[in-house]
RNA sequence: UCAGAUAGUCGGGUGAUUGCGGAUGAUAUUGCCGAAAGGUGUCAUCUGAGGAAAGUCCGGGCUCCACACAAAUAUGAUGGCGGAUAACGUCCGCCGUGGGUAACCACAGGGAAAGUGCCACAGAAAACAAACCGCCCACAUUAUUAUGUAAUUGGGGUAAGGGUGAAAAGGUGGUGUAAGAGACCACCGCCUUUUUGGUAACAAAAAGGGCAGGGUAAACCCCAUCAGGAGCAAGACCGAAUAGGAACACGUUGAGUGUAAGCGAAGGCGAAUUUGUGCGCAGAUGUUCGGGUAGGUUGCGUGAGCUUGUUAGCAAUAUCAAGCCAAGAUGAAUAAUCACCGCCCUUAUGGGUACAGAACCCGGCUUAUAGACUAUCUGACUAU
RNA sequence: GGUCCCUUCGUCUAUCGGUUAGGACAUCUGAUUUUCAAUCAGGAAAGACGGGUUCGACUCCCGUAGGGACUG
């Protein structure tokens, strides 16, 4: 509990936050994509020092008008909001940012698959840093 | 029992694990984030999507915009009559027309004898009617002839029949006539007047007219009624940056400035336009200092509120009484997963369980919707 | 969330309530050419959907669906 406390999960808020992950690293499932990016470092008021900006996690959700009507993008949203909230703090990087983005899928997928994919794809996205660090 | 019509109700339930938003209370520290405004931890209790939350098609509340009244004009909307309502293009009752065996349903349902326009093709003719084919010959002429008969090269009569068209100038039957014709008569329709019933739309009856007035106003238009604009991303407050202004006072038949004459407001602007009547507003002045972008707070949940009953009314609805408080987010909570039950389909394995997610709030309309239930009524069949 | 606009052949577009809905590009067939291109001739191809007004609707009115623009 100790832990998780210090990985303070926090959320994407601003579009151009949302931009600019989608420049980073990606990768694609079945039932979702996700998106990863360590953020900008921010002004040199704040210090680049800190360890609990450096620790801090955030995650952000997309889900287009093409995952359907305002119910399916309020479910499938759920959904990964809950998957993150389970697995980002032991599975992701410190420091970086993720963006699920929902697919039509998303919403009827089982939910143990839709799980495993989603650590598949954090597994493989901590690889392709770590290969190309 | 089957087939319908109308009105209305509901639109899954239980449990387990893990979570989220809001309110209230307690608690923690002057802790953490932030320049500030402000936000934030833990525990307990309570609470947390719809009948359409949708489309944004109408009507209002609320907020701001420098304004109100009256008349005329323009633009837009509405359109049987009466009522309900905060208001409406909504609702209720009634009338008329059309549809249905019926219960019942649909109707932008004012004016075409104020004016203008349009009515393709076809057809003789499409609107102050009109003679193409027909029908007729009282007139004229000719022939035969001798008070008659026949013909049309003349001149007329005729709206019965044919054909065209969406539509051809009352309909059917008779009288009548050279042939016909509301020319005349009967019934029906229409128009005018009067009477009766009704608040009214309208209905009924009587008398008269003898038929005039084709359709189209979701073509222009006329009549009656209604309408200022923008929208919670409205607006208000707190507040880094940037720019240089903001608030209050005075003041509009005279603030202020200048020694004075004079200047200034005999002007300008103000919710479609113009006119009239009033009223308001702005700057030149003085005093004070803050200003308000990112961001934050608020607006924001006691309301045309809900439930039950009472009274008035055919009803929409309204009065009164008692009880209740029931989402308030802002990358946006109201859930995720699993198990069992309910309902439907299937021999079974199994499959399905609708439409769909509040964003300032209400009243409607329209559209989407698996299925279940209730009440009243209509038709057919069977039994008694 | 709010305020607006537009839907016609495969694409871009015309249209006075009366048509067989016109034109250009694309494509289909034939001719020309040894073949292709170009050219010539001919053909196929559309009123978003559902109602209403009218004798008659792409056009007028109402509703629905789809697409697009602006707005902090």
């Amino acid at each position: 509990m100790v832990k998780d406390e210090s990985l303070i999960i926090a959320v994407l808020k601003k579009r151009a936050e949302f931009l600019y992950v989608a420049q980073g690293e990606r990768a694609g499932g079945r039932f979702l994509s996700l998106q990863t990016r360590k953020p900008k470092p921010r002004l040199a008021e704040n210090s680049p020092t800190d360890d609990k900006e450096n620790s801090l996690i955030r995650y952000g959700i997309t889900a287009s008008k093409k995952v359907g009507n305002a119910v399916m993008r309020n479910r499938a949203k759920r959904r990964l909001r809950v998957l993150l909230k389970n697995h980002l703090p032991q599975r992701g990087q410190e420091g970086f940012d993720y963006v699920a983005i929902a697919r039509p899928q998303t919403t009827s997928a089982n939910w143990q698959e839709l799980e495993q994919d989603l650590l598949k794809l954090l597994n493989r996205l901590t690889k392709q840093k770590s290969g190309t660090i």
